[in-house]
DNA sequence: CAACAAAATTGATCTCAATCATTACCTTGG
DNA sequence: CCAAGGTAATGATTGAGATCAATTTTGTTG
């Protein structure tokens, strides 16, 4: 396709994440439908009630979604990564439901509304991807309102620094924190003050270390046992008494220990 | 196509959903993978960390949608109706990430994972559906946590009472509660007392009227004043403050108002 | 570097909702 | 009829986290 202005290999994430499989005539001509952006940290992408012209596909940075009530209390949704999908929600609405907000350099691909039909009408593959992709964006933000409904303000900090963690390999990695504490307690239904506390209370204990935008975590296993994820299981006596949404783990647990 | 063996309007709701403007051959062949369920009240359709097999999409009735911490603490996630897909969250997973348990007759289409695939990616105009679908779930998904990150015990319970209202047509109709209050209390991530006390204070200030798993709304407008959604707007003197999330609706209001 | 502003920490107090406890009110079945 | 068990309402008390306030630390700018 020789009316084809870009080239094939320019475009690594976007091609990978959003069009495996697919000829490159096909990614070719999909190309031309999409804009590729880039924004510096703290640009805003769009805010919340802004015209939802266009949808936007995150190859790489963080982007922080933020919603808010008429009297000005701010939450933010989530932190968006690369290979998630933004702007999809106002699909059916016309307006933006929320304020996207670049923390790094954001890298995406936009697409206007209708090009986006198109697109994956013509492109079953794009489809599939995109369907995958919402699934495990709904997926997430099932896991947050469980977590917001239950959790305490410990267990809050505490999975979301685990949340933090790239692979959960090593302990003792250094990594950056892109939040203020403002906006880590509008992440997690809390307060400024509460997650100050709460950090400085893991300092304490020495389970993390935090400098000036980074933080090292020193102790993931004691976050892991106190952010409510840990087995519910109990022995007395002679009995071992777990819940009932315990048993699956449990079982893999005992295998191994008694093998 | 003669060996289809359900006769095309039988199943409207289900077609009128997820199969507009299909061709009736491609309708039935897509049919053939289709299987139609009934759950009756209190029937589990399916067990959070079930393997994830079969996905749903529910025609007729409400469903509740239930997860839990290890340690037993449970958070309703939602309420699916009519036109909602169940179980996609575990599309890239293979276990349901929540329970599932009909509050009403429910019916439902469920299709194998495989052959949804199928589906999708030879019926573009599934996949948009399914992708529309996906999009709302996920836009009510975060009204939700922001919900639960924001609001105040009263806000919570007014602004459920308000989402079970049909159309917001006339006040004071009757509607069915399907809901205990240790169920609201689950999905308003408050207590099973607190929702009590609130629905109890709503009762004795007229606001509603609540008999056995009924309930009749006397005064939405009091319930939208205090549900947060409220607009945020103070008169100081001669000046009008308004929030900027307030401004756009303002607008509207104040053309209104001076017409 | 001083001077200022913003972010973070820490302390004191208060409040809303959780917790604990009791009673009332149903429904169901013997 | 009462006994039993589950749901709801209500009272008394506690406590986690919010709020208010002061201080320290960090970052920015002339």
């Amino acid at each position: 396709m020789s009316s084809c202005d870009c080239e094939l290999n320019a475009c690594v994430l976007c091609e990978a994440r959003l069009y495996p499989g697919l000829s490159s005539e096909l990614v070719c001509r999909i190309r031309n439908l999409l804009i590729r952006e880039t924004y510096s940290p703290h640009q805003t992408m769009f805010w919340e009630g802004d015209t939802a012209d266009f949808l936007f596909a995150l190859k790489a940075g963080q982007v922080k979604l933020t919603t808010s009530l008429p009297d000005g209390r701010q939450q933010i949704l989530r932190l968006a990564i690369a290979g998630q999908l933004l702007g999809f929600e106002s699909l059916s609405g016309r307006k933006y439901s929320y304020t996207a907000e670049a923390l790094t350099e954001a890298h995406v691909c936009k697409i206007n509304r209708r090009d986006l039909f198109e697109v994956i009408q013509q492109n079953p593959a794009v489809s599939v991807r995109v369907i995958e992709a919402l699934s495990q964006e709904l997926e997430q933000a099932e896991m947050t309102i469980r977590d917001l409904g239950l959790k305490s303000s410990t267990e809050r900090v505490a999975s979301f620094l685990l949340s933090l963690m790239p692979g959960c390999d090593g302990p003792k990695k250094t990594m950056s924190l892109l939040l203020s504490r403002r906006e880590m307690a509008e992440m997690l239904g809390l307060t400024e003050e509460t997650v100050s506390r709460v950090m400085a209370d893991f300092a304490r204990r020495e389970i993390i270390e935090n400098g000036k935008g980074c933080l090292r975590i020193l102790n993931p296993g004691w976050l892991r046992a106190h952010s409510g994820i840990a087995n519910g299981l109990a022995i007395v006596g002679s009995w071992i008494i777990l819940h009932a949404a315990t048993l699956d783990a449990f079982r893999i647990w005992a295998t191994d220990f008694f093998a």
